[in-house]
Formats: C-alpha cells, sequence, structure tokens
DNA sequence: GCCGTTTTCGGCCCGACTGTTTTCAGTCG
C-alpha cells in the first residue's frame, strides 16, 4: 500500500477510536503518527526493509507494526474490525458544524441515529431535545448546520478568499479604537485552501470592533459574540471570526491564531520545557499562581520565538513540520517574493484557449515590469482548448520572432508549446517541430482516467526522457483541481528523480485553483538538483497577475529567489535555455 | 499509544463560547 494510503487509513482509525469514546491521547498517537508518515522524507519501504521506522519519534512499537503490515499486505485486521463496528454514516455527521464525536456517539445509542438523514428526521420529530444534555437551542442549531452543510462547501480557495479578506481588514485598521489588526490562520499562512478567517484585533474596547463587524453588510448570520470573539457567516457561506485582545497581548494572539495547530503544539511543548507555560494570552512561568502571574512583555511575534531560542519562523512554514528544529539551528533564509518575478513561461493566447493576442499578453507582461514572456499555446491533441495545428504552431513561432526583431519590443518573447503527453508518452508533436522552440511545457490532458500510478508514472518518466534539443519543464505534474478533482494518482519521488536526472524543470503552476506541484513535495525536489519554475497558466491578460498565488505557495516550500528560474534575468534565462 | 537529563508509570497544550446546566461537558481552533 502507498504512503498516501496508510496515512488517510490511520487518520481514519483516530476518527473511529474517537466515536468510539476512546482514550483521547491514542486518538492522538494516531493522528500525529499519520501526520509524522506524511512528512518521511525517506523512502518507507527502505525504512522498513532497513527495521528504522521505530526510530522516528512519535512511531512506537504498535503504530510501527500496522504501518508495516498495510505497507506490505495492503490491510490491517485492527482497522477493518474497527470499521465494521461503526455504521458509515456517523463518520459523515461529523462534518456537521458544531456536532464533534461526544454527541454523534449520544444520538446514536440513545436514537439509533445513524446518518445524517435520519439525524434530520430526529430533530424534525423534536426526539434529540428531549436527551439529557440536549435542548431545543441545540436541535434547532443542528438542523441549520445541516443545511448550511449541504449548502456550502466548506473550504475556499486562498486567492478567493483574499477578495473578502483585504477590505475587512482595511476596515478594521481604520477603526479608531483598533491599535492593531490582522489576519491570522491558514489564510496567513498561505494555505492553498482556507476554511475560516480569523482577524486578530489589539484594541483596549473591543465592543465597538465586534458591533462593527458583525454590522458588515455581507454579515448573513451571527454565530457567537463575546467579549473576546464574534463568528459571523457571510452570505457566500465564508465564515469568518474576530478576536479583540488587549494590545499588549496582539502578539500573542497573533502567534496563537495563526497556527498551525501542530506548530502551536509543539512551540508549548517547547516552552514547557524550558519553564514556561504558552498560550494566546501570553508567555507564563510554569509553576506561578494562576491570580498573580504576568507574561514576558513581548511586542512581537520575532520576540516570542526569541524567548524561546529560535530564529523568527515566517507564517508560511508554521505547519508543524519541521520548522522549529530548522529555525533553532539556522536563520530562516530571505523568502520568494511577487516581487522577485521577472517572466513566466506557460501562457496562452487566443491562438488556443486564451483570452487576449500575443501582442496583449507581451503588453500585459510588459506592464507589470516583467523583462520576457514565454508563449505555450495547447498542442493538437486537446481540441476541446483549440490546440495548435503544427502549421498554426509554426506561424506563431514566426510571429514570436518578428515581434523580438521589431524596433524595442516592450519584452522578449520566447516561442514555446504546451505539448500533450500522450497515453503511451509520446509527444503530440514530432521532434523536428519541437527542434525550433524556445522550450516545451510537458503536459497530461488527454486519457487522464483509467490509468493507475504506476503506467501514469511511467507515461510522464518517458515524456521527460524524450531527447529534444530545446527545453523542458514538467507542467501541473498531477492535474488536481482544489476542491473539484483529485489528480490522478502519480507516484512524485520517481517523477522528481526523472525530472532530476534528465535536466528537465517542474512547474510550479500558480493557477490558484491548482498550485501543483503541490508545496509539501518541493524540499525533495530542489534538494534532487530540481529546477522550479512558477507559471501563471495566464488565459489573459489578467491572469498573468494570477502568479502571485504560485509565489505564496514557494514561499510555503521555503523557497528562496535563486531556486526559482523565472525570478533570473533576461540574459541568464537565455543562457539556461541554451540561446 | 507514546515517552523518559526527576520517570518503565503516569502523565500527555491552552482557552473561549454555547447550551444545558447550577458547576460543567462538548466543540472548536
Amino acid at each position: 500500500m502507498e504512503k498516501s494510503e496508510i496515512v488517510a487509513v490511520l487518520e481514519e482509525i483516530a476518527v473511529l477510536l474517537d466515536l468510539k469514546g476512546e482514550n483521547p491521547f491514542k486518538i492522538r498517537a494516531y493522528s500525529a503518527g499519520a501526520r509524522l508518515l506524511e512528512d518521511l522524507e525517506d523512502d518507507l519501504g527502505k525504512l522498513i526493509a532497513e527495521d528504522r521506522l521505530g526510530e522516528v519519534k512519535g512511531l512506537g512499537k504498535a503504530l510501527v507494526e500496522k504501518i508495516t503490515e498495510l505497507h506490505e499486505t495492503g490491510r490491517l485486521e485492527y482497522y477493518e474490525k474497527l470499521k465494521a463496528s461503526v455504521p458509515p454514516g456517523l463518520l459523515r455527521m461529523l462534518e456537521i458544524s458544531g456536532f464533534g464525536p461526544k454527541k454523534v456517539k449520544k444520538v446514536y445509542e440513545a436514537l439509533g441515529v445513524d446518518s445524517i438523514e435520519s439525524l434530520r428526521a430526529a430533530c424534525e420529530a423534536g426526539k434529540v431535545s428531549e436527551l439529557p444534555g440536549f435542548g431545543a437551542k441545540t436541535e434547532t442549531n443542528l438542523l441549520r448546520a445541516i443545511e448550511n452543510l449541504e449548502k456550502y462547501n466548506r473550504r475556499h480557495l486562498w486567492w478567493d478568499v483574499r477578495a473578502v479578506a483585504l477590505p475587512i481588514l482595511d476596515g478594521l485598521r481604520e477603526l479608531g479604537a483598533v491599535e492593531r489588526a490582522e489576519v491570522a490562520g491558514s489564510f496567513r499562512r498561505n494555505l492553498e485552501t482556507v476554511g475560516d478567517l480569523d482577524f486578530i484585533v489589539g484594541a483596549d474596547d473591543s465592543g465597538p470592533v465586534m458591533d462593527w463587524f458583525a454590522g458588515l453588510p455581507d454579515v448573513a448570520e451571527v454565530i457567537a459574540k463575546g467579549e473576546t470573539k464574534t463568528s459571523v457567516r457571510f452570505s457566500n457561506g465564508m465564515q469568518a471570526d474576530l478576536r479583540v485582545v488587549p494590545p499588549a497581548q496582539f502578539a500573542f494572539a497573533l502567534h496563537h491564531f495563526t497556527g498551525s495547530k501542530d506548530h502551536n503544539v509543539q512551540m508549548r511543548q517547547r516552552a514547557l520545557a524550558q519553564g514556561y507555560s504558552l498560550s494566546e494570552w501570553g508567555l507564563f512561568p510554569k509553576d506561578a499562581d494562576e491570580a498573580t502571574r504576568k507574561s514576558r512583555e513581548l511586542h512581537s511575534e520575532e520576540g516570542i520565538f526569541e524567548a524561546l531560542g529560535l530564529h523568527f519562523i515566517p507564517p508560511e512554514l508554521r505547519e508543524g513540520r519541521d520548522e522549529l528544529a530548522y529555525a533553532e539551528e539556522n536563520r530562516v533564509p530571505r523568502l520568494i517574493e511577487p516581487g522577485d518575478i521577472r517572466g513566466a513561461f506557460h501562457n496562452h493566447t487566443t491562438a488556443s484557449d486564451g483570452k487576449d493576442t500575443l501582442e496583449d499578453m507581451a503588453r500585459a507582461a510588459a506592464a507589470l515590469g516583467w523583462e520576457y514572456l514565454g508563449i505555450a499555446d495547447h498542442s493538437k491533441a486537446s481540441w476541446q482548448a483549440r490546440g495548435l495545428q503544427e502549421d498554426q504552431l509554426r506561424e506563431q513561432v514566426a510571429r514570436i520572432r518578428e515581434w523580438n526583431t521589431s524596433e524595442n519590443p516592450p519584452v522578449h518573447l520566447f516561442a514555446g508549446s504546451e505539448v500533450d503527453i500522450l497515453k503511451d508518452g509520446s509527444l503530440d508533436f514530432p521532434a523536428e517541430l519541437l527542434d525550433t522552440l524556445d522550450y516545451v511545457v510537458l503536459s497530461v490532458h488527454v486519457s487522464m482516467t483509467g490509468m493507475d500510478e504506476k503506467a501514469m508514472t511511467d507515461r510522464i518518466i518517458r515524456a521527460l526522457e524524450t531527447p529534444l534539443k530545446c527545453r523542458k519543464m514538467l507542467g501541473h505534474v498531477t492535474g488536481r483541481l482544489l476542491l473539484r478533482r483529485e489528480g490522478y494518482g502519480v507516484q512524485i519521488p520517481r517523477i522528481i528523480d526523472a525530472a532530476a536526472g534528465n535536466d528537465v524543470a517542474i512547474e510550479l503552476n500558480a493557477h490558484p485553483r491548482r498550485l501543483d506541484l503541490d508545496w509539501r513535495h518541493w524540499r525533495r525536489a530542489l534538494e534532487k538538483g530540481v529546477t522550479c519554475v512558477i507559471n501563471p497558466d495566464a488565459h489573459s491578460a489578467t491572469g498573468l497577475a494570477l502568479l502571485e498565488a504560485g509565489v505564496r505557495i514557494a514561499r510555503k516550500a521555503r523557497m528562496e529567489p535563486h531556486e526559482v528560474l523565472n525570478t533570473r534575468n533576461l540574459a541568464e534565462v537565455r543562457a539556461w535555455l541554451g540561446l
């Protein structure tokens, strides 16, 4: 069984144990084990073969045995028995907001409710409010939560959330009572999708800020409103929390609510080991009396990290992976920023499925201050995207050469093509034609389904190995569309090795719905010597701006400017392309 | 289920808000 599938099994075991009312620390061991496995750098098969899996801190005897059994046989009796003992509908019921494992267990045992549908019926019949610990309010809240669950996707694309968040942040900062305001949470960590928005405000008087927030024109429902926290749901379904803290506690609150949860747990454990207790309210001496204890006075996140012997960790890196160990040893480098970008290579025009002409795209790139722009329209197999025929590509190349030799072109254009990787791994255009280009972007668009992981990986690797005179880049590696469809399964480590071995750059597709290759794989790729190229996959002149979403994801992979091809200037890029 | 520079047993991160309760359990982040 593949590692990612084992991770999913461990996570499910944790949820199932939760539903059975098991020891919470046992549950945590399983979910922590899943995370550890997910972040494992070394090959799982190799670790098992060398009997070294137990060396990973957090994986004990029981987990090592279970992971090994899953990896070697694809099955786990413990898991199968556990799963059989819990009705499948109970898992889905956990997605209802405000409804956790304890309540699910109660309605199941008392009323036999085992699905969202039967829960709705039980609420409507007034049976739920009769249970001890439940009341009329719980019942109406449940009905509304079920309705919301069906109506809205629970997560949103980072890019879409930004459009909502920034105007509110500006509004908060303009309020008289507000000293400092930030957006925290997964939005601040630049995660590819965001669940809820978290606003943190430093102010002495919270009342007016809460009232302003709850009264925003787009608020459809006020879920909770207290002295320090207000939760609302906007009419588009997005939920947002506002927390107001005294200015002296702002840095602690900002750090806490930026998370991630795993990062916070590690920070607190580190604090405890150094004789402190860390929370959103401060950094306190561990054994101090509740009533009289005083926090260290720290007014920035930098100060909090420093107090615990760490270099500053940018929000993007706080995922509870290896950032604490890293920040203890090293100063975190200057991460890539949108302003470092000088061009991009994967862009479409009206020749295929783009909305703007070659010339309009070029002028838009110049307006962004870029030095160069690569044009890579679809190839003929992508008929649904009006892919170019061979003679059309030849014409486009001629037009690009003409642009470059015209008087003072505002940007240099590179001639490329987004060439389909066909089902057998061959390319959609003959090598003689591709050799007239400056580069090619190799992508899978056709025959995406019905191939297993190994076959798809072999297919892509064959394309990467195709001998060509021009440079190759691998486009959107997994083909995923966030919140819409999973990518086709591929063996990422093999793809990375093949890209490194054949001098192929890998694309970080910056389209907010793709962000593919996923940031979690990039350290490995860069350490293997793969060149990263961040591409907007623009289908219009305004689409070039999407590149920023890719840069934000690159930051999550701790990428520095020199690790990204399109931070280089025109001369350096020409040299890389062998021109 | 995991872990140990006081430990192989007894701990395991912290706090706000809601609803159903008279002191707290459950959920969330």
